[in-house]
RNA sequence: GUGGGUGUAGCUCAGCCGGCAGAGCACCUGACUGUGGCUCAGGGGGCCGUGGGUUCAAAUCCCAUCACCCACCCCA
């Protein structure tokens, strides 16, 4: 039987690698810009730090993430997400000390043990920035404009960005919202979706978000979140007037999407989404939002933090998905064509002397081979010059050389060749 | 976890009211001795996802199972 990638895993092929480097290459151009710096922490962690960052009643934290004991007995999990392994390294590592606000990207796979779809694998990778130690909402502007520029730069154009803000726990802000929301639901429970009901006793508040039009109808009867920012005693309200502000005069548009909101608990205030067209179910391209009082909650100081995470298959897709799948370009590079053993030392030496000159490079190694396939060969490696070296050039102490563009060919002492291929390449 | 769809050549798929396993693309070889792409001719390649059942006979009908895809859910 033949032993095939684990479900919801997946090869990235050498054909598309070119795009993924691509991305990644203007990404980590983009985040130097705003002055972010990489981080690279392990894909294993202890579940603790999930549990207590993301949620126990989160459905990530519950049933999707792999979750496995070491030999000594301690639970560990591959990273489901990437902020909670940032903050703890954020506060292992005493970063706060170094008394800047910690700019911190990280680009990795992250696991979940969902079912498989269209965008959504078991592995997965992902972008994500953090901004830890400042509850400035200028942090949030800033981290939007970086994602909003980190999609443009890898060619993703349309894309809508959706903005809510979410509240804190502040008696007069969410908490108060949620207990409302709650008493009102109660009597409405009947009109509920079956799964809202589920939702119902531990984590209401997502029903908020539920597409079904019979819950939208209830949840716009009752209690507005929005209005309950807008007024709590906290500074919620205006945290959400400034993020806006910014993004005006930043020049990002957003949209704001009043029941948007996240399904890690750690979220506070400014939450955000971004949506791409032509992705089928999973849509959400990037999203992030802020994080007072994660850092606190994993045992640092009393900091604030907000973060986004880019889904780099998603990216793709939707890039594929606009038509943005630029063209292969054309290799460069040479074939070394052989016809019988006697130029094979030959060969091995100035192959050798053109890779050091950085010329791509291909060999021939079965010289039995007709000079049609070795050819054919060139052609479907896209290379751009085939050198021949057989009996009739080894007696005279040249090669031929063929241009396979330009459909011309002439011979070259040997001496030269490398000096002339080099050259040709640059 | 729930529902629907699909599993046949390397790829995309046809064949499915049971009767010898097919096409296009790709690959290999050849078309005056050592010259690519185009054309023409030939060729290799299949446990018809897996296991069971019905039948003289199963890719085809029935049951089970697995995998993939799509959607729900969830989320990036």
């Amino acid at each position: 039987m033949e032993i095939k990638t684990v479900r919801g895993m997946k090869d990235i092929l050498p054909g598309e690698v070119a795009r993924w480097e691509r991305v990644e290459q203007s990404a980590r151009s983009t985040l130097r810009a705003y002055g972010f710096e990489e981080i690279r922490t392990p894909v294993l962690e202890a579940t603790g730090l999930f549990e207590r960052a993301i949620g126990q009643a989160t459905d990530i934290v519950s049933k999707e993430m792999y979750t496995f004991n070491e030999r000594g007995g301690a639970s560990v999990s591959l990273r489901p997400e990437a902020t909670a392994s940032v903050c703890r390294a954020y506060v292992e590592h005493h970063m706060n000390s170094e008394g800047a606000l910690a700019k911190l990207y990280l680009i990795g796979p992250m696991f979940r043990t969902e079912r498989p779809q269209a965008g959504r694998q078991r592995q997965f990778h992902q972008i994500s920035a953090e901004a830890i130690g400042c509850a400035h909402p200028l942090a949030d502007v800033e981290m939007i404009t970086l994602l909003s520029d980190l999609l443009i730069g890898a060619g993703a154009d349309r894309f809508t960005l959706l903005l809510n803000s979410v509240g804190c726990g502040h008696e007069t802000c969410r908490a108060r919202f949620v207990t409302l929301f709650t008493q009102y639901l109660k009597a409405h429970l009947p009109s509920l979706c079956p799964e809202c009901r589920g939702r119902y006793p531990k984590r209401v508040w997502r029903i908020l978000d539920c597409k079904k039009e019979g819950c939208r109808k209830v949840t716009r009867g009752g209690p507005s979140l929005a209005e309950h920012i807008r007024t709590a005693a906290c500074d919620c309200g205006r945290h959400f007037e400034t993020v806006q502000k910014g993004l005006k005069a930043s020049g990002v548009a957003f949209q704001i999407e009043p029941c948007l909101v996240r399904g890690l608990d750690y979220y506070t205030k400014t939450a955000f989404e971004v949506v791409a067209q032509g992705l089928g179910a999973q849509d959400a391209v990037a999203a992030g939002g802020r994080y007072d009082g994660l850092v606190e909650l994993l045992g640092g100081p009393q900091v604030g933090g907000v973060g986004m995470a880019i889904g780099l298959e998603r990216l793709m897709l939707a890039l594929e998905a606009g038509g943005k799948n630029a063209a292969e370009e054309a290799k460069g590079g040479v074939y070394v064509a052989l016809l019988g053993e006697s130029g094979v030392e030959s060969a091995l030496h100035f192959v050798r002397k053109l890779r050091e000159g950085g010329v791509p490079c291909h060999m021939a190694f079965e010289t039995s081979r007709s000079l049609k396939s070795q050819l054919r060969e060139a052609d479907r490696l896209k290379l751009r010059s085939v050198v021949m070296l057989g009996e009739r050039e080894m007696e005279r102490q040249v090669v031929t050389v063929k241009d396979l563009v330009a459909r011309e060919q002439k011979e070259l002492p040997i001496r030269e060749l490398v000096a002339y291929l080099t050259r040709a390449v640059q």
